[in-house]
DNA sequence: GCACGATGTTGACGTCGTCCACATGGGGCA
DNA sequence: TGCCCCATGTGGACGACGTCAACATCGTGC
């Protein structure tokens, strides 16, 4: 976010705008608008001309940076993925148990869920589907190693890549799933306080989850990739 | 659908488009050209001019029979869910053991979702925000509550509502979270076969059910309501 | 010191959701 | 039996959107 005043040395610093007419740094300045937008709306109100305008830029300055809205989007998704790697990372650090990490790291997956709805649901979007092999992809797979990690390091995975383990796309399933249903509202009329219920879920899936030992996953073990 | 036929008695037999003019049932074929349409295309694609179009009526049209655009979308939500309700209830009376329904149930669900992708994408849209109380509501609701009994009639919920009990959620957010996954595409770089990976977390899941008696949440209960 | 390529601008096109005024015609009542 | 009403559908218009093509501007590298 910040690393936008470092750059990378054969372009010399690329000061505020210096003319009216070039912008400086219209792709980062676009990606903010973007983000300040999801805060306060929904995704699916986003538009590119009024990034543009509130960038105060002509429409069509953004396709010198993203080749249509869907580019623009995905990489806005990106940065959702590193932001939550980042809370996930920050969650796993305060906390010596494996499990415990476990715990909290989920805990933080909601917080930010719930924190960017807007954001959230455009990462989870069909998005990915058209932009799998670009940052989007890579930031996508960055936070799930990550959960891959911890659950590797909870767990006895036998020796099964954390990554395509059962156990870590169970997890990632739930905490998921929990997320998406709680932004959508369908907590709302089920219970007074939705927060409440969805901890209680979790209190139940940790009182689950001694056992999660994959052993029949033993077997057939894709060792390696 | 097919009690399109049946009428309110008052109003007399509606015989195929009489006029060309009046087109005879529009409000239930605009929302099959719109099923139809999110059987082939994503769910962002759907356009209110393209279904009048289609069904051969004018595109102010519409406009009798459906508020605005979300309006529409929640209609088709919410007979994506009257379907998933019904395959939740076929899958049921197919098997005895409440574990098996229980099961089976979910694989029902998770079917749905991958064959309706986009239907089902809209059906757990933002949309059910601003329809909560119409048919889109009560459909989800419906369709939440059968989950609720097959999972009350699988475990011991210590009388707690089935429908808010946290095990029923639990078992919502994990099937509704690997569909989402699942559909969004997360497992296609992940597994050589999704479909197995899906089926090994089912079965992780199945097997750390049996202790899934929720003590806990016996204290805390809200009886009632 | 100049030309060139990266960056922005202007204008236009087709599509969309939606509003308004108006047309149509079938069923309930006289 | 016939007429009128109102649910239903039409036509045209507006502003916003994504995107294309042609043109303007400018700072850097030779």
């Amino acid at each position: 976010m910040d690393d936008v005043n470092i750059v990378p040395a054969k372009r010399p610093r690329r000061p505020p705008p210096r003319s009216a007419y070039h912008h400086g740094n219209l792709r980062q300045a676009l990606i903010e608008a973007g983000l300040a937008h999801l805060e306060r709306n929904d995704a699916d109100t986003l538009s590119l001309r009024d990034l543009a305008r509130r960038t105060g830029v002509s429409a069509n300055a953004v396709y010198r940076h993203f080749e249509d809205k869907a580019a623009l989007q995905a990489a806005l998704a990106a940065e959702g993925f590193r932001r939550l790697l980042a809370e996930q990372k920050a969650a796993a650090e305060a906390h010596r148990s494996p499990r415990v990490t476990l715990l909290e790291a989920g805990r933080a997956y909601l917080r930010f869920a719930r924190s960017q709805p807007a954001l959230y649901r455009l990462m989870f979007g069909h998005y990915g589907a058209t932009h799998r092999q670009g940052e989007l992809g890579e930031a996508a797979v960055a936070s799930f190693g990550e959960l891959g990690r911890q659950v590797g390091a909870a767990f006895d995975l036998a020796d099964t890549d954390p990554r395509v383990a059962p156990s870590t796309v169970y997890v990632w399933a739930l905490v998921h799933g929990l997320s998406a249903l709680w932004i959508d509202g369908q907590f709302e009329d089920m219970a007074a306080d939705p927060a409440a219920l969805v901890e209680s879920v979790v209190q139940l899936a940790v009182a689950v989850a001694p056992p999660m030992v994959t052993t029949s996953s033993r077997k057939n073990a894709k060792r390696g990739r």
